[in-house]
DNA sequence: ATGATAAAACTAATACTATTAGTTTGTCAA
DNA sequence: TTGACAAACTAATAGTATTAGTTTTATCAT
């Protein structure tokens, strides 16, 4: 094996840590092969294209997101573990925007390994929502519910949707929060 | 005034046409340029640049979103007011997915046309938070978890994020809505 | 009708983008 | 030492936005 020190491990890795420093819209093939002190022709010796690179990329994003879920919630229950997910997720939004861009701007594919993906997205969910004493059909559609609150906020707060009026962001996801808790514990309680 | 037919406003158009027939994704310079028979660079007779050009067809999109809205609740109070809203906005996102995209996903500037726009888009959901009895505050707080939660469904039911149980989104949005609704309610009714 | 004017088209060029084909080179194993 | 193969290379294509400079032509004033 010759001329050691690239693989595909390393090139997905340097292109996720090309796009957490210049942000995703900064991204390209040139670039990541500067970074890497080759021609952009040599990335193609480790990935096939920039979409497959984009898909492992999100791969790895997913995979940190989920990490954070999960830890975020073990040992957790009810409307606890609901702030703490709530939390954690904003977090990454927050701390790592471009990767979580990353997961939400490239497409769904019918493919296998994201398939299995989303099933650890949307575990974390699933999980706390288990505390209520829903139903199993309710239980997804409150996944859905909470899902589209938290990428809803994390994407407005990022793209300066939420920056009209002055007043504090934490306060305005706090009373998100709030209302679907309060949604959930009517629905579980009244066991209907 | 020399060779008339190609006008600013037509050269939007044809953008708006061919962006919600192909796609943004899809759109380029050189295929708008094919579409009106000339070569790409007799584009920038017209407008300054790609950037310039889909900020206006952003303010295009802008336009018949808050149109809808408005006329969604025209004459409407509380609940059905707001419930007007959100199908007004959902439909919109799912009939002209593309536009929708366009608002959502180009950059928020400092600019003051586009800040004023930030207003209308708002404003709608303003009127509908002002008969519940809220304070001030508690109306710009409810104005941003109503558009999260509402742009967070609109987007995840579009790429796909809600087709991971065979259950009918219609309901989990039902769901949502009446969640935030009942927020609502509690929050006004006891005037704290 | 004629000619100047200026807008709107054009051509040609630059600098990016991703990607492919074909070639060279370096390293490891036999 | 030699053969093989992977990983780099060069060179080329086709697409992207954009600019500079040139030509065409519609309209307006003479």
């Amino acid at each position: 094996m010759p001329r050691q020190g690239l693989s595909k491990e390393s090139v997905v890795q340097a292109a996720v840590d090309l796009i957490e420093e210049k942000g995703v819209s900064q991204f390209s093939m040139g670039k990541l092969a500067q970074r890497l002190k080759i021609k952009p022709a040599s990335l193609y010796n480790h990935v096939e294209s920039i979409d497959k690179l984009m898909k492992l990329v999100k791969e790895e994003a997913i995979y940190q997101l989920v990490q954070l879920e999960n830890q975020a919630i073990a040992g957790k229950k009810k409307n606890e573990a609901l702030f703490a997910l709530a939390e954690a997720y904003r977090s990454f939004a927050r701390n790592h925007y471009q990767l979580y861009q990353v997961i939400m701007a490239f497409p769904k594919e019918n493919d296998l390994v994201l398939k299995q993906e989303a099933g650890e997205i949307i575990s974390p969910f699933l999980k706390v929502l288990a505390d209520y004493g829903l139903t199993e059909n309710q239980q997804f559609h409150w996944q859905r519910v909470l899902r589209a609150m938290m990428s809803g906020f994390a994407f407005h707060e990022q793209a300066g949707g939420f920056s009209y009026f002055p007043i504090d962001q934490d306060e305005s996801f706090y009373i998100a929060m709030q209302c679907i808790a309060n949604g959930l514990c009517q629905t579980g309680g009244e066991k209907r």
